[in-house]
DNA sequence: CTGAAAGCGCTTACAG
DNA sequence: CTGAAAGCGCTTACAG
């Protein structure tokens, strides 16, 4: 390789190292070390000349050399579903937040709810040596994580548990969420209520599906299963199930709706029918108080969830080894209009 | 340190090296590494030992070490300015996307639009030696990457340029969109209209302000400079400017918002106001259709910002050192119902 | 207060 | 086909 044609070289190794900058300054390697460090030990004269020579050759210490002597790597991986979901946005930013107040910088990756995806992923982190992951799972099987946990590096689940293996996790409570949803819809009248809810093998589907279950048990009612519609939220999908709950002699006069990509696409079928359907939201979103009639919501503190899993992870790191915990995050029912509306008469 | 009562210890330095592999089965190091990165050379025979060992100790490279031979990282830096904010979401993952496609990892961080910030976190990930950097800057002066791009730090800029250096950025197209949105307000017959923009030190914010002037010129329309507001985008401070050009004996009758936080706080006030008024929002987002009326808005590709800018970073690595270039992205118009209403009689 | 030597866990360059 | 030696750029442990 040479140096290229606008004279800055693209070349790695180019840049001066402690011992350029020792050579300089005409003092030992340890002395530049701890000028660089800020440890103690140093006369004021030899500081700065040893400042000089680092100004000079413009030296920015490597850090890939110091963790590899260091043992730890001041950075931890957060695999998520994908980067782009807003609900994902405050739990990034919450984890980052906390990342940062220990001073370790934050790996980021999408696991595409492809289960190969994710572990590809994570043993890449893991071949970075990250001091910790938080991973919000897409595989159901986590077995393959049992000897990097075991090697020391501290993992903690959010949204979903781990498969197969004891580990920390943090979750929403979906089971109580959607049982407070559903008796909602109760009290205000309906008695043929739809669930329309991610693919059931996700954690939190079948998590919002069992409260549904619970609250139609605790007031009596029958669920007729044709009321009922788990599977992957592509809109097609929602619309159509959306619209068969809807149809027949004996529609549902109110929707659950299991996450926030099932929401907006209910909103958008039902601007289109003709009678008014009740409808109540798993998951909060921006504007969702702006849309005629306003949502009414069971909303999740995304934020609180990445806070909490990282507060958990980085007391791991400090050597905290008690049993693996679950810990679940209340959610909070907002009515807003929508979860509020009487059943139509048929 | 010992052991915990749990009996996987937490220390580093626990995990087998390669040199214990190579113990194990009774080979070379350089055989291992042969091995480990599935270089050819190695009798079936040997191999087989290899990776029986290399199971029976739970081995996985230290890419750290790796890292620190091979000079490169195969990592990118990605600053943005929220991780919480969901414009940045499709940018995010869209660089992630083409730096998985060549190998890299992504590490992620936010200014939170506080130049001391972003500095701090660039020169961490140049200390990390990152391949390169993807960042939306806070900063309005960039004079401190210098000696990093020189020294082989790639380095792309998007959505703002960079501050007195020269170097590569995508940009949206902030001037042409605001054009076209003043524009498609005046062509329904609106000549009072305001402007609510974010800060004017940042380069979008000014970009569209400009935009914003030389449409009301070309169309020979005086602007009251009551009519332009740029601030934090807080929605107070938005709330009352949006009020305050409301109210009077000449209020506007149009509203053209200069960020999708401004176009929300904008839709509530104007959800409150008796006359109806026109708003055009700078940004698109999810339920911008859902909304009465829904809301016309001048869309940005934030995932193409985030590939482009991308691909030209790795275009850079792959050794192109032509002169930085100046990329645009453009906007799209997309009438939907708020940007199309006449003005109020007066 | 200062520095020479050894080592972190790999890869490179070379020799057999 | 295989492996011993040197080195990436730091920190650690130690001696002066």
């Amino acid at each position: 390789m040479s140096d290229t044609a606008r004279g800055t070289s693209r070349r790695y190794g180019t840049r001066p190292t402690m011992k350029d900058v020792a050579a300089r300054a005409g003092v030992g390697l340890k002395t530049v070390s701890r000028v660089v460090n800020g440890e103690p030990g140093v006369t004021p004269d030899t500081e700065r000349r040893v400042q000089e020579a680092i100004t000079a050759l413009g030296f920015r210490r490597n850090d890939s050399a110091r963790i590899l002597r260091k043992g730890r790597t001041a950075s931890i991986g957060l695999v998520l579903e994908d980067l782009a979901d807003p609900f994902y946005g405050p739990l990034n930013r919450a984890v980052e937040e906390v990342a940062r107040s220990h001073g370790a910088l934050l790996i980021n990756g999408s696991s595409a709810e492809d289960p190969a995806r994710e572990q590809e992923l994570v043993l890449a982190l893991c071949a970075r040596r990250v001091d910790g992951l938080v991973i919000i799972p897409a595989a159901d099987d986590h077995r393959y994580l049992a000897p990097e946990i075991a090697a020391g590096i501290a993992t903690v689940f959010v949204d979903r548990p781990a498969g197969r293996i004891d580990a920390d996790v943090v979750l929403s409570d979906s089971f109580g969420g959607a049982q407070d949803a559903v008796a909602h819809l109760i009290a205000h009248g309906h008695r043929r209520i739809g669930f329309i809810g991610d693919q059931p093998r996700i954690h939190t589907a079948h998590e919002r599906l069992r409260g549904y279950r619970t609250a139609m048990a605790a007031a009596g009612l029958p669920v007729d299963e044709s009321w009922v519609s788990l599977g992957p939220t592509a809109p097609e999908r929602v619309r159509s199930a959306a619209t068969a709950m809807l149809a027949g002699p004996q529609p549902v006069t109110a929707l659950f709706a299991g996450n926030n990509r099932v929401t907006v696409t209910a909103v958008r079928v039902l601007a289109g029918h003709p009678r008014p359907v009740a409808l109540v939201g798993f998951d909060d979103f921006e504007l969702a108080d702006l849309v005629n009639p306003a949502i009414t919501v069971v909303a999740q503190d995304a934020a609180r969830l990445g806070r909490t899993a990282a507060k958990l992870l980085f007391r791991r790191l400090d050597g905290a080894d008690d049993a693996p915990r679950r810990m679940e995050i209340p959610t909070r029912l907002i009515p807003r209009g929508s979860g509020e509306i009487p059943p139509a008469e048929s």
